[in-house]
DNA sequence: GAAATCGGACATTCAAGCTA
DNA sequence: AGCTTGAATGTCCGATTTCC
């Protein structure tokens, strides 16, 4: 499958500017409570030209493979230590690559090495730059009454200009601990047209999808402030709303999968 | 509402094929 | 020899179903 990464423009040995603490693990700490999801995008590899990019492990556990969800590379695994299933935690086999198969023959490639392609309509598909990725974005202001859920106290930073409530972002110290591609909130008061995304275990906390903020479901602050202090790096992805925005769907951020599903579930064990 | 299920998108591996 | 390609193989997201 043809790259759409520039490999040679992208050093991943050499570390970024610290945009997050050091703190915070790269991969997943088996350090229990402390099981972290590294924050997405605050790794060079985890870009791919503003997608964030998932990351998975060498080697799931049987139990995690069966049930097709995330693992960790630390046995027990959270989700065994979390299902009380520890003693049954370990590594899931792999089937060796086959050998002495045969390929066709390869696409022409241009001057510089690379592979032309031939399909029809098809060219590098960039993603927007100015995406919004987490780790690395400019934090804006949080939603009202959408509060990071690591957060700890106001803080001073000013909320001048505001147009529609004075909101003044909290800072928070505490490594977010989530699925790479949602964003912890506590929202006692939920902005309706967003409640759609409240999965919450508890009334006022929860998760939601990073994504919205690259659907233009989070506009751009109307007003001058620009930036926030360095020291918000986690500062939730979402915008003040002067009116209420549309309720998104999850077609309309990204989760839209036609044909995802059949009717009958498919027999696709192959022993 | 929480947990389980599972289709399929996405990521990774690595040998065959290609090129300098 | 080293690089590129792409099929095989694996992981796990997230919609849907089932359970309590």
């Amino acid at each position: 499958m043809p790259s759409l990464i520039n490999n040679s423009s992208v050093d991943l040995q050499s570390p970024q500017p610290p945009t997050v603490p050091s703190n915070l693990t790269t991969t997943l700490s088996s350090a229990l409570p402390g099981h972290v999801y590294h924050f997405p995008g605050s790794h060079p590899a985890d870009q791919d030209g503003g997608r964030v990019k998932r990351r998975q492990v060498k080697n799931a556990c049987t139990r995690c493979q069966k049930a097709c969800k995330k693992c960790d590379d630390a046995r027990p695994c959270l989700r065994c230590v979390k299902y009380g299933i520890s003693e049954e935690c370990v590594d899931s086999k792999r089937k060796e690559q086959r050998r002495g198969v045969k390929r066709g023959p390869y696409k022409k490639r241009d001057g510089k090495g690379r592979a032309v392609n031939n399909a029809q309509g098809c060219q590098d598909v960039a993603v927007p730059s100015e995406r919004l990725l987490p780790g690395h974005y400019v934090p804006p202001p949080p939603m009202e009454g959408v509060y990071p859920r690591h957060a700890q106290s106001s803080t001073t930073v000013s909320n001048s200009g505001e147009s529609s409530g004075s909101f003044a972002p909290p800072s928070y110290t505490v490594p977010p601990s989530y699925p790479p591609h949602m964003f912890p909130v506590y929202a006692p008061h939920l902005p309706e047209h967003l409640s759609g995304f409240r999965g919450f275990t508890s009334q006022h906390s929860g998760y939601l999808p990073t994504n919205i903020v690259n659907n233009n479901l989070c506009p751009p602050r109307p007003d001058s402030i620009t930036q926030y202090p360095t020291s918000y790096p986690y500062m939730s992805p979402f915008y003040l709303y002067a009116n209420p925005a549309p309720k998104p769907t999850f077609d309309t951020v990204g989760g839209g999968l036609e044909g995802k599903r059949s009717s009958s579930a498919a027999d696709n064990n192959d022993n």
